[in-house]
RNA sequence: GGGCAGUUAGCUCAGUUGGUAGAGCAUCGCCUUCACACGGCGGGGGUCACAGGUUCAAGUCCUGUACUGCCCACCA
């Protein structure tokens, strides 16, 4: 079986996309034998694209879940989407914008009929994406967060916390979209600064003693005050607290009263509290029992009120316009004592950009206050987040939560299943939807308009996608989890509320380990985003550069706890390793006979020096890149790879076996070669499969005795203890240094690399005679020699060129046109660098502390390394003399 | 304001118990050597942000400073 001579990615994915999809290559069978491993994925926006966080992040499960399944484990990998309310809304929305309707206009129901069809549209897209990086998920068990069955656990949930008083419904005061007309989670707005005006305003003390000066940003809200605060140990307003002062406007007579809470150093140091109206005013208002007066309605607009001093004109204007208008009778009646301009941050709707108003309404919530100590005892005993500098992030969000407001005022998404009856007002919470009420017998029934936090289905994911409520053969094998892998930008809104609903509902935490990982960006360390431009497509670098190179690229990138930064050339450059390997394949097959499997030697006792070395390297580099994929060092299992495949295996092994494949080599060298050729490659072949499925996969199949097989199926490999041989490896070591010192002669000296040079090596003893004459094949062909001597007793020629390897002199014969300052110029600075090393040396092993302080075996070492130093300094400086003798 | 990271070669970054500072890319020189020019061989390039401290020994541990980035809170 040929190869063609470069990598072409595009065909050889296509052809294992499908044949994974096609053979159910990773449906897990639950009741197979192995450990258990399960990954849930985090479901992506059904309506988006994945960018290239996504990529990163499925990259990293599929390394794992490869790896485990290598590991001899059963895999079980759900993919999914998510229905994401109001940014699929919000797309939906648009869409109907261009025909120039609004979703009122079509009503609920069809509303929710065109996001269906959207995701029905869409919603493959993301899926391919998801197939194109070569994801190893089962997609017999594909969920999305809308599915009936998950919207039977979400009722279910909701139902159960509602009758254990998780669940409840109150007034609050929540960040209010007036044009999405829903509430926002705190973390669903985005805070822009803003220029604005900070209006300084004297309110007249109610006896007529004085007054008071506020400072505030919202004098439209003037007309909801309900009293003035103070700080207690604020001397400018000692002796007032208690009084009642005068809201001007609307001429209400309001408390004066005090609370640490305001800042001094603010404006006048006083505040005007709006309970109504502001979040931190709403606080005031309920600690010191103040009235709650609304003047602003869910539009934005100036609400209908009592009318208090006139102030009954300003009912309908828009809160703007009310702004304006105040300030201005403000100004006109002398209320008005500054004003200063202001650099201060506005709250937006993170969708549409619409300034939110802080606005009381009726509100589902969960108890997450209530929920949080046992989430957060969960850290780090049952579940470990890697890295763990990120405990205390997790720490600090659980001790400072708040109430969790699930309902949104959208339509699209799960509709909280809670009834009204219109005759009794009794208020049904049931997980099926009841016919008639309970309590009086009426059917007149109103469900509740609003729907869920999308993150409330999210929160459910990892039983739910595995058929809870039902009791399932996939929970019982597969939950929980083994490790959630995600970015840290959701650890609160996902991770702790699934630690939490997966403790409640399953008794046990979702997880044990919780992987977080980098946030991409780009050249400049900028988030990658839309708005930029500067984002890097996934699905354009994959057909550029191939799945596998941006795959490599992404592992190899991400240590922990770090960001990536992620550029086009990197993907580029580590393309260029597919193609390496797939080059080292090549040779390979056209040194292994066709079809034949080579036959089997007995590694642990491989004749050939070269062949114990890669034996006992790819020992070590098994070792190492399973390590590290357990431990989550991505980056360290890459690297290493990188390195014994291209510096080690490329640059050197297949080298040296290149005379055992010549026609005329030894039967059983070249037999031994072969098999050990072969033997590395497939096992170097299984450990980047996890990295990197498609360019491994096709080589193994064109493997001799491979043919049709399926690496993804292939075990790890298994540790061959007995070819772990350090001494044997060094003494390998010691010969491509060797080769190294006369290449590096050769180059310095510009000896044209095809030119065969005479070379004497004179060994410091017998052992290492034997050693070098053991490599004399190899000397010959890698060194590109005519002559090689090997002598103790043959010493050097003036004219010629040297250096000292391991005591070892290497003198490299020059003839004809000698250029003396070249060599002259080369043995000074590799004296200075000797004289360096050795002068550090002598300063630590004269001083006193050093010898007697110091580990003895490390005392030791450095004496045998003096040693060697100045044993090369003498040769040197010997080679030296000699040297400038010729050229005198 | 509170907290968390980071600062190492031109660039991007490794550096796991303190013990000779590394990789990839870029750069320079030589080479169309029969797997690969998406290649081979070789070279140059670093006061490890700064200042102290602990230690025989600090990129690594401690303290402080500067700068950069991020998170949380607040901005009446």
């Amino acid at each position: 079986m040929s190869l063609p001579k470069a990598y072409e990615p595009h065909d050889v994915e296509e052809h294992w996309r499908k044949h994974w999809e096609d053979n159910h290559t990773f449906t897990p069978d639950p009741d197979a034998k192995g450990e258990p491993y399960s990954i849930v994925i985090p479901p992506p926006n059904v309506t988006g694209a994945l960018h290239i966080g996504h990529a990163l992040n499925h990259t990293l499960q599929d390394v794992l879940c490869r790896h485990a399944r290598q590991k001899g484990k059963k895999v079980l990998w759900i993919p999914g989407t998510d229905h994401a309310g109001i940014a699929t809304q919000n797309v939906v929305e648009r869409a109907l914008a261009k025909e120039g309707k609004r979703r009122h206009d079509i009503g609920r129901e069809a509303f929710i009929e065109r996001v269906w069809d959207w995701k029905r549209e869409y919603g493959h897209r993301i899926i391919n994406q998801i197939k194109a990086l070569g994801s190893s998920v089962d997609w017999t068990r594909e969920r999305f967060t809308m599915d009936a069955n998950l919207a039977r656990a979400v009722r279910r949930v909701f139902v159960r916390l509602y009758d254990e008083g998780l669940i409840y419904k109150g007034k609050y005061i929540v960040n209010w979209c007036p044009r999405c007309h829903t509430a926002l989670a705190d973390d669903e707005v985005d805070h822009n600064p803003a220029k604005g005006k900070l209006w300084h305003v004297r309110y007249d003390l109610a006896d007529g003693s004085g007054s008071v000066t506020i400072a505030t940003t919202r004098p439209e809200t003037i007309l909801g005050d309900s009293a003035v605060c103070v700080h207690p140990e604020d001397e400018r307003y000692a002796g007032l607290t208690g009084k009642q002062v005068v809201v001007p406007i609307v001429n209400r007579t309001v408390p004066l009263i005090s609370d640490r809470y305001v800042d001094r150093e603010f404006g006048t140091g006083a505040l005007k509290v709006t309970p109504c109206h502001d979040p931190n005013d709403w606080n005031l208002g309920h600690t010191h029992k103040l009235a709650f007066i609304q003047v602003i309605d869910d539009n934005g607009n100036m609400c209908h009120f009592e009318d208090e001093g006139g102030a009954a004109k300003y009912a309908g204007m828009s809160r703007e316009e009310c702004r304006a208008a105040i300030v201005e009778e403000l100004r006109a009646n002398g209320h008005l004592v500054k004003e200063e301009d202001i650099e201060h941050s506005v709250g937006c709707c993170y969708r549409c950009k619409t300034v939110i108003e802080p606005y009381v309404s009726e509100q589902w919530f969960v108890a997450t206050t209530r929920m949080a100590p046992q989430a957060r005892a969960a850290v780090p005993e049952l579940i470990r987040i890697f890295p763990d500098s990120w405990m205390k992030t997790y720490y600090n969000w659980l001790d400072n939560i708040r109430d969790w407001c699930i309902s949104r005022q959208i339509w699209w998404g799960h509709r909280i299943p809670a009834w009204t009856c219109a005759d009794c007002g009794e208020l049904i919470v049931s997980e099926t939807d009841p016919a008639a009420c309970p309590k009086c017998g009426a059917s007149h029934l109103e469900q509740d308009p609003d729907v869920l936090d999308t993150w409330f289905s999210s929160s459910l994911w990892p039983f739910s996608t595995m058929g809870w409520p039902e009791e399932t053969g996939e929970l019982k094998t597969f939950y929980p989890t083994s490790v959630l892998v995600t970015a840290f930008d959701i650890l609160f809104f996902w991770v702790a509320r699934m630690i939490m609903m997966g403790q409640h509902f399953m008794g046990e935490v979702p997880f044990r380990h919780v992987y977080i990982h980098a946030l991409v960006r780009d050249e400049q360390g900028r988030k990658m985003s839309k708005s930029l431009g500067n984002g890097i497509d996934p699905f354009d670098m994959v057909s550029k550069y191939g799945a596998d190179a941006l795959r490599f690229t992404l592992v190899a990138l991400a240590a922990m706890g770090r960001d990536i930064r992620m550029s086009e050339p990197r993907i580029e450059g580590y393309r260029h390793f597919m193609n390496k390997l797939w080059n080292a394949s090549r040779f390979a097959l056209m040194n292994l006979e066709e079809n034949a499997v080579p036959e089997p030697v007995n590694p642990d006792a491989a004749a050939g020096l070269h062949n114990r070395w890669i034996l006992h390297r790819l020992e070590e580099v098994k070792a190492e890149s399973d390590a590290a994929i357990e431990s989550y060092r991505f980056n360290d299992a890459a690297q290493g790879l990188y390195r014994f495949l291209w510096s080690e295996f490329c640059d050197w092994y297949l080298e040296l076996i290149k005379g055992d494949m010549k026609d005329d080599a030894p039967a059983d060298a070249k037999a031994e070669a072969r098999f050990t050729l072969y033997t590395v490659l497939k096992e170097t072949l299984v450990l980047l499969h996890p990295i990197i499925p498609f360019v491994t996969a096709e080589v193994w199949q064109s493997l001799p005795g491979h043919a049709g097989e399926d690496i993804a199926l292939q075990l790890f490999p298994e540790a061959r203890p007995g070819c772990l041989k350090p001494g044997d490896a060094d003494d390998m070591i010691f010969i491509q240094e060797t080769i190294s010192a006369i290449r590096t002669i050769r180059a310095e000296l510009n000896i044209n690399p095809s030119y065969r040079l005479t070379v004497l090596l004179r060994p410091v003893d017998a052992k290492q005679k034997e050693l070098l004459e053991h490599g004399r094949a190899w000397f010959m062909s890698l060194a590109r020699l005519e002559n090689l001597i090997i002598s103790a007793e043959e010493h050097a020629p003036k004219a010629s060129a040297s250096n000292v390897v391991r005591g070892c002199e290497v003198i490299v014969h020059l003839s004809g046109a000698v250029d003396f300052q070249a060599e002259l110029a080369r043995l000074d600075k590799e004296l200075g660098k000797v004289d360096r090393e050795l002068a550090a040396l002598n300063g630590k092993l004269s001083n006193e502390n050093f010898l007697t302080r110091a580990k003895p075996e490390f005392v030791e070492q450095e004496k045998a390394r003096a040693a060697d130093l100045a044993d090369k300094r003498g040769k040197m400086l010997a080679l030296q003399k000699r040297f400038r003798e010729a050229a005198e």
